[in-house]
DNA sequence: ATGCCAGGCACAGCCTGA
């Protein structure tokens, strides 16, 4: 394994938000970089721009709304599957997974769910026990093995400013918190809680109420590793710089550093 | 209980996000 820096990234509309991507890239020079709410058709993706910028790219878009991405710097990254397994029907582009740099990196989306009860948060529930299956198996396949991205759910009321304004939403929900706490039992190491099991850390800070000048935020952005990579994980971190800057993405980057030996067993 | 801010599209008010 070499040294390598994951991120993932909701962008929150890759076409308004081109020039921060690559004011981002360029500053912390991510060797994989997962990105969802492209909100652009694959016609629309800019690929020109990133590749410009050193990275292969990978994309599963639609009009307008979801859309998943995994940009691999200075090498080109290998499909092996778009669209989760078991939801072969799904019209919402909300998976990727592709190999790069020796390591296996599953790109997602999951579905919001809001409002609850109802159809989209069936729909979640739905996803999400899809995502569980299919993650059983990457967590046993043998390869170092990354789930990154945007999961919409706050795992536990350590995970936002205030759970008492959001109990009723579909990101708290038991059900929702129920099948994230099952990918753990499944033994995937939450990143950043592992190394840092005490700390409030926020990856979404929304638009309304001043949210982001008052660090109102919740963690819902998360990267998980299977036995093979945990081991490699060195650090972890937030690039909450990129929230602050004009016309922000409502998230902020989130990373992992792996270094070249294992750490730990 | 609802709106708040923001992107995208049908380019004018909706829909969606979380």
């Amino acid at each position: 394994m070499k040294a390598l820096r994951i991120a993932t990234f909701n962008i929150n509309g890759i076409r308004s938000r081109l020039p921060a991507l690559l004011a981002w890239l360029e500053r912390e020079r991510p060797d994989i970089a997962c990105l969802q709410e492209l909100k652009a058709a694959d016609r629309q993706f800019p690929r020109q721009e990133i590749e410009a910028a050193g990275y292969g790219c990978l994309y599963l878009g639609q009009p307008a709304w979801n859309g998943v991405a995994i940009l691999t710097r200075d090498s080109e990254p290998l499909e092996v599957r778009r669209g989760l397994p078991g939801m072969q029907d799904d019209d919402q582009s909300r998976y990727l997974e592709a190999a790069a740099h020796g390591v296996l990196v599953g790109c997602l989306y999951l579905p919001n769910g809001n409002p609850q009860p109802g159809p989209k948060f069936d729909y979640k529930l739905r996803w999400f026990e899809c995502l569980l299956k299919h993650a059983q198996a990457l967590y046993g396949s043998g390869h170092p093995t990354i789930l990154a991205g945007d999961f919409n759910v706050v795992p536990t009321d350590m995970d936002i400013y205030n759970p008492r304004s959001w109990v009723k939403d579909a990101l708290l929900q038991p059900a929702s918190r129920a099948c994230f706490e099952q990918l753990l039992a499944q033994g995937w190491v939450d990143a950043i809680r592992h190394l840092y099991p005490d700390e409030r850390i926020y990856t979404f800070w929304d638009y309304f109420r001043n949210h982001w000048a008052r660090n109102a935020g919740l963690r819902i952005d998360h990267l998980l590793l299977n036995r093979d990579l945990a081991p490699y994980l060195k650090q972890a971190g937030v690039d909450a710089w990129v929230r602050n800057e004009a016309k922000a993405s409502d998230h902020a980057p989130v990373w992992i550093e792996l270094s070249e030996r294992r750490r730990r067993h």
